[in-house]
DNA sequence: AATGTGACATACC
DNA sequence: TGGTATGCCACAT
């Protein structure tokens, strides 16, 4: 992908952003969660992709973003072939003990991080 | 200024 | 069951 982002880092004025990574640095060590139930939370149900695009920029902002705790719905690795290589996504996984086959989360229901049940 | 493109999710053929 | 369309919002062209 093209795309530079580097004019990404000067936006500290992106609510939207900010208001994704604050909900996904909210993810506990060993959880997982996904992309349409952080949409959802930050007031944009229908924004999932947005939530991959900030995953995606996560690097370029202050503060550890723990981009590797966010699956698609179906608890599939969907954004591994963007991390510095293609295994360190699971593998950051499995160091928190959340075990990944065939680039999906195993047990990935009771894994599953809700914002709305836990944020409460 | 307008259009295309996503680490997605849902609704609807 | 499975492809297509669309919403969302930022960025590249």
């Amino acid at each position: 992908m093209t795309k530079s982002l580097k004019n990404l880092s000067r936006s500290s004025h992106d609510n939207f952003f900010e208001r994704v990574y604050e909900v996904v640095r909210l993810v506990p060590e060993g959880r997982v969660t996904t992309y349409g139930a952080i949409a959802s939370f930050t007031g944009s149900p229908q924004a999932s992709r947005m939530v991959g695009w900030a995953m995606h920029a996560s690097h370029l902002y202050p503060g550890h973003i723990p981009a590797h705790r966010v699956v698609n719905r179906k608890g599939i690795l969907t954004g591994k072939h963007h991390f510095r290589h293609p295994e360190l996504m699971q593998e950051l996984l499995e160091s928190e003990g959340v075990l990944v086959e065939n680039d999906r989360v195993v047990e990935f229901n009771k894994l599953f991080w809700d914002p709305y049940k836990e944020l409460v």
